[in-house]
DNA sequence: CCTTCCGGAGTAAACGATTACTCAAATCGT
DNA sequence: ACGATTTGAGTAATCGTTTACTCCGGAAGG
C-alpha cells in the first residue's frame, strides 16, 4: 500500500480533531476557521503527504481542472509549439492537459470529443478546428490558429488566429521587392481560412504593384506534405517557363519546394525565390535558410489561455476575437532588395 | 442547458424502466439481463446520446483510464513520433492520456507527477526518465526509450529501449565502409544510457577494423540543439586537419553539423560524411538526405503500450526488457561503398 | 440584561457511477 | 409436483469531496 492510498479527508480530519468540512474549508481557503485550527490540519497534512482526490472534487464540482486540446497532427512543428506553450501556461494556472491528435479524421475528433466530456474537462481549445467541430455550448472552449468554417462573427466562440492577411501580403510583397514577377502560390486543395487570408494579403501585395493574379499561377497539393510539395513543384516547373518565385502557405510547402527545385537544379534565390509560413524551428536550418512569415506562439498561446480561464470564472472577456500581429523573417532564400 | 449536462445513468434508467444497476450492468457488460431489456436500454443511450461520467466511474473504481506520458521535450519529434504512436494506440485501448512537458526540469516532474497521482491516473510512462523520476511502488509504470540511472535489472520496472548498441555499431561501420578513418563523434555532455550504448557500439566497429578509438575525437555538447552542434563544429574543424567523418548521436546534432560544415564550405559526403540518429521525419530533407538510424516508433510504443496495459490489468509479464531492433537507413551523407 | 449577530465548526446531502446483496420468477431434475 | 437452481433485475452502500444548513457561544448594541 502506498502512503496516498489509503488517506482521506476523513482521515485528516480525525488526525486533527475536526471535522471533514473544517478540513476541506482549510484547503480550498473558503468559509470561516481560526487560524489554530488552520494551523493544526496544515500540520498534519504536511505531516502525513496528504493529496487530495481530484477525481472525488471533480465529481462534485463538475470541474476537473483538466483542458482538452483538439489539434490535428502534433507532429507538424507549428502545432507542437502552441500545444507545448498552452500546456506550459495552463499548467501555470493550475490546469492539466488532455492531448488529443486526430489526425485530420472527423470521427477521432468526434469519439475524441465525448470523452472529453464523459471526463468532465473544465474547457477545450480547438486548435484549427475541423469543420464539424461541436461541442455542447456550456462547455468553455475558445478557437485557436484557424477560423472553422462554420464561424459567425458576433455570437458564436472566441476566435484567436494571426493575422494572416497581412502575413500574405508581407511574404508577397518580399517576393517582389526580391524582383520576383512570375510568383506562383503553393496552397493546400481545400484552402482554410488562414490560407484564403493569407491569399487574400497576396493578392492585395500583387495589385499594389500594378501586377496582375494569374489564375494558373495557384498550385493546390492534396495534402500539406513535403513530399507532395516536391512531388509538385517538379511536375508543374516545367510548364512555367519564367518562374521566379514561390510564395508557400507552410513552411512544410515551402520544404518540399525547396527540394524540388534541388533536384531540377535550380538554385535559389538566385533563379527562384521562395518563401514560407510559420517560422518553424528549423525554417533557419533549411538550405538555404528560409524567408518566412513568424506566427508569435506565445501571443496566440497566451490569449487563448487567458480567454479560456476568464470563460471557465465566468468573467467577462474584452474580445471575442484576438488578431495577433506576424512578422516577416528575412532570411537566404529570397534575393536582396534590388 | 446541454443534452450532456442533465443526462445521468439514473435518467437512463427512468428512460428504459429499469434500475440504475441494469443499465450499469448493460454498459459494462457483466452481470446479468435479459436481451430485450439489453435493446431497449441501448435503444434509449443511442437516442439520448447518453455518454458515462468518467469522473464517478473513475472514483467508484479507482481508475480513471487515463495514463500520464512523461517526456522532456515534445517539441524533439523523435518524442513526437513516439508520444503521437503511444497516444493513437492507448486510445485504441480506451485509454485517455495526459502528456507532460517537463522540459527536462526535475522540479517541473515531480510537480507533474503528484498531479497524475492526484488524478488516480492508471499508469504513467517515463519517456527517457531523468535520474531521480520516483513513483510509488502500487501505480503501474514502464520506461520507455532510455534506462534511468538509477535503473538496476532483475526488480525494477519494465523498459523497453531500441537497441543502441547495435545502432552505434551499424552507424560506424557505415563510416568506415565510406572510407573515414577519422571519425569524430558528437554527443551531450552528460551522455545518458542510450549515448553511452551507442558509443560502446562505436568502439566495437572501430576495433573489428582494427582502427583505435582517440579519445580526443570525441566532443561533447552542452546541450543537444542544432546551434549548439554547428558551433561546436566550427570550433573543433580547425583543429582536425584529417576529419572525414562524424557520428552523430543524434539526427538534431548532425543537422547542426551539415549546418556547420555548409559554413565551412566542405562538400558532405565527398570530404566528410555524417551519420544521425534516430530517423527523424526531416533526415530525407536534409542537404543531403542523413545517412541515420531508424528507431523503430511502432515496435517500442506498441511493447510499452502492452506492458503497461497488461500491468494494469494484473497479468503476468513475460519480460521485463525488451530491446527492440535498429535498421541503419543509407542516404546521401556518407559515400557509396569504396 | 436581553436581543441580535456573527465567527467557528459540525452534520449530512449531494455528485454519478459500481456492485454486493436480495429476491421473485422461471426453469430444471427426479 | 415439489424442492433446487438459475436468471433477471432492484435496493442501497460506497468512493472522497464540497457545501448548504444548522448550531453554539460570545460579543455588541440598546
Amino acid at each position: 500500500m502506498s502512503k496516498y492510498d489509503a488517506l482521506n479527508i476523513k482521515q485528516i480530519a480525525e488526525l486533527s480533531g475536526v471535522s471533514v468540512a473544517t478540513v476541506s474549508r482549510v484547503i480550498n481557503q473558503n468559509g470561516r476557521f481560526s487560524s489554530e485550527t488552520e494551523a493544526r490540519v496544515r500540520r498534519v497534512i504536511e505531516e502525513s503527504g496528504y493529496v487530495p482526490n481530484f477525481v472525488a472534487k471533480s465529481l462534485r464540482t463538475s470541474k476537473n481542472h483538466v483542458i482538452g486540446i483538439i489539434v490535428p497532427d502534433i507532429l507538424n512543428s507549428h502545432f507542437a509549439g502552441l500545444v507545448l506553450e498552452l500546456e506550459k501556461k495552463l499548467f501555470a494556472h493550475g490546469y492539466s492537459t488532455v492531448i488529443c491528435n486526430t489526425n485530420e479524421s472527423i470521427e477521432l475528433e468526434k469519439k475524441h470529443i465525448d470523452t472529453l466530456i464523459a471526463q468532465q474537462v473544465s474547457g477545450v481549445i480547438f486548435i484549427s478546428g475541423t469543420k464539424t467541430c461541436k461541442v455542447t455550448q456550456d462547455i468553455p472552449a475558445v478557437y485557436l490558429d484557424r477560423r472553422p468554417a462554420s464561424y459567425c462573427e458576433p455570437s458564436d466562440r472566441v476566435l484567436i488566429e494571426s493575422d494572416n492577411r497581412t502575413g500574405g501580403y508581407l511574404a508577397t510583397q518580399k517576393l517582389i521587392e526580391s524582383g520576383c514577377r512570375n510568383i506562383a502560390v503553393f496552397c493546400s486543395r481545400d484552402m482554410d481560412t488562414n490560407q484564403q487570408a493569407r491569399f487574400i494579403g497576396y493578392q492585395e501585395a500583387l495589385a499594389e504593384s500594378g501586377l496582375s493574379c494569374d489564375e494558373a499561377m495557384t498550385f493546390d497539393l492534396h495534402e500539406v506534405s513535403i513530399l507532395q510539395a516536391r512531388d509538385e513543384m517538379l511536375r508543374i516547373f516545367p510548364s512555367i517557363p519564367n518562374l521566379d518565385g514561390v510564395l508557400c502557405m507552410t513552411d512544410t510547402i515551402a520544404l518540399g519546394v525547396i527540394t524540388g527545385l534541388h533536384e531540377l537544379n535550380i538554385t535559389i534565390p538566385e533563379q527562384v525565390s521562395v518563401t514560407g509560413f510559420d517560422d518553424a524551428p528549423l525554417a533557419a536550418y533549411f538550405q538555404p535558410p528560409l524567408t518566412t512569415i513568424r506566427q508569435d506562439i506565445g501571443a496566440l498561446s497566451g490569449a487563448a489561455v487567458e480567454s479560456l480561464i476568464k470563460m471557465i470564472n465566468g468573467e467577462k472577456l474584452e474580445s471575442q476575437h484576438v488578431v495577433v500581429p506576424v512578422s516577416l523573417v528575412v532570411r537566404k532564400s529570397t534575393r536582396q532588395q534590388v
